[in-house]
DNA sequence: TATAGTTGTCTATATCAATAGACAAATTTA
DNA sequence: TAAATTTGTCTATTGATATAGACAACTATA
């Protein structure tokens, strides 16, 4: 006996279908650390028991899964879990991506998507502090941690400031680094707001999601630290692969 | 015009119906501010068109939130928004459950529903520093405001120390007070975990959620102010009734 | 080698989800 | 009052979801 899923029922008629609940309970089972790697899931036939269901609702939630490389199944053998933990990415005062998660994943970074300039909305202009419609840089970016993506942020900077973070985020892969060259040494996270829902077409193509996973989603503004605001910015992770661990603040 | 629903497709063969996609977008849509309290939704045949379904399946959606007490619909009229924005829930170093809430309800307040003694899971005991099977005390509780629940949180204390604190809790019904019978005048949120996920058939029952609905999910440790652990806790919050406002030491 | 245990595939059936169209009932507007 | 707009109800049909049972294919082990 390795493992242990939540014994609670699943819901019926509830607009989610039975095989993706499955499939959200075994997720969340690896993901609390009840299965290793390259453990066996109880046999189908067990599953199907345990939550009162057919075996092919199970088999649609394994297939699902496997889909999604999370679960592999052998023929005559089991079925087992190829996924580690979920990240715990932290979320604080100086959170810095690929600091923080160290020791967690080997490989880890930042890929530039796309940057453009365009005028500010309500609530960037609102979050930075400036006139609406005022141009400023919007920075697309994916964080990948050993080559699965585990967040997607868009962040926003004043343009007549930060002419260039574009370039110089492309040249040097880390946002850090790149105000830097704008002089900003030090910057903290001021505010947070936090969110969940599920994933819409635009998060399933970003992160490389199946229909139906859920996205954690923050909002946030980076303040240099005499309280001056910087960056404006949406994040959001799929829960299925991240946890955020909230440091001080 | 009022409001303005995100244009974003959704997902066929998802594993999520198409109506419970479409509610969770409307539910998003009030919950940002898109609708104020009262305001018309567009008429079913609009937005059956702008999400390219079947009126019928927009009726399906509309008829899940009036079920909910979000939307009321009036035969020749039109469908109307009931529920105000979310509620927004402030995590920090020093968060108390009524004080953060101070502006955004006129009513609220904290229910005990169950106290007992137990032995300290594995993670109990070691949020605490304690032994696992030490007995500690579970006080299960319920956070209300303007008469719907925002909150639903297990926390556990070591038995020996806060002997009482269930008797403490109900006649106050402030976590914060009971703890100061017991000399602890301050405290604080040592770590928290924040993840989300589907509601199970708990969360629907504690919560009063409708099937399909997500919540987010908190596991914390409360630390006095040298560092000594007296409180774990989990919580859980209706994401589309609350989101979480990560504020700052 | 035989047997038990496991995943894979097939057929069949019932129920839910979604589409389609028509019209009734209530309200607002011209 | 008449027309336009909107929600409510009904029937019918299609496709996805879920159940049920049988058996094949593969693996490990007694």
């Amino acid at each position: 006996m390795v493992g242990q899923l939540a014994a609670d029922s699943i819901e019926r008629r509830s607009g989610v279908s039975l095989w993706r609940q499955i499939a959200d309970k075994i997720l969340h089972a690896i993901a609390i650390g009840d299965f290793a790697e390259n453990a066996a899931l109880p046999p189908e036939v067990a599953l199907a028991e345990r939550y009162g269901v057919n075996r092919h609702t199970v088999r649609s939630a394994i297939a699902a899964l496997v889909q999604e490389g999370v679960l592999r199944a052998e023929q005559g053998r089991g079925t087992f879990v190829l996924s580690r933990k979920r990240l715990s990415y932290p979320i604080g005062a100086r959170t810095r991506f690929s600091a923080g998660l160290q020791g967690q994943a080997s490989e880890r970074h930042t890929v530039l998507l796309t940057s453009s300039v365009e005028p500010a909305s309500q609530r960037v202009a609102e979050g930075l502090g400036l006139a609406r419609g005022t141009d400023v840089i919007r920075l697309e970016t994916r964080g990948e941690a050993d080559g699965r993506p585990v967040s997607r942020a868009a962040g926003w900077f004043e343009a007549r400031r930060f002419a260039g973070i574009d370039a110089a985020m492309t040249a040097t892969g880390s946002i850090t680094v790149s105000l830097a060259r704008f002089g900003i040494d030090d910057y903290l996270r001021q505010s947070t707001m936090l969110s969940a829902r599920h994933a819409d077409a635009a998060d399933l193509a970003d992160l490389d999601l199946q229909p139906g996973a859920i996205v954690l989603v923050t909002v946030s503004v980076n303040v240099t630290p005499d309280g001056q605001p910087i960056q404006f910015s949406e994040s959001r992770f799929p829960a299925e692969r991240v946890e955020l661990k909230l440091s001080a603040l």
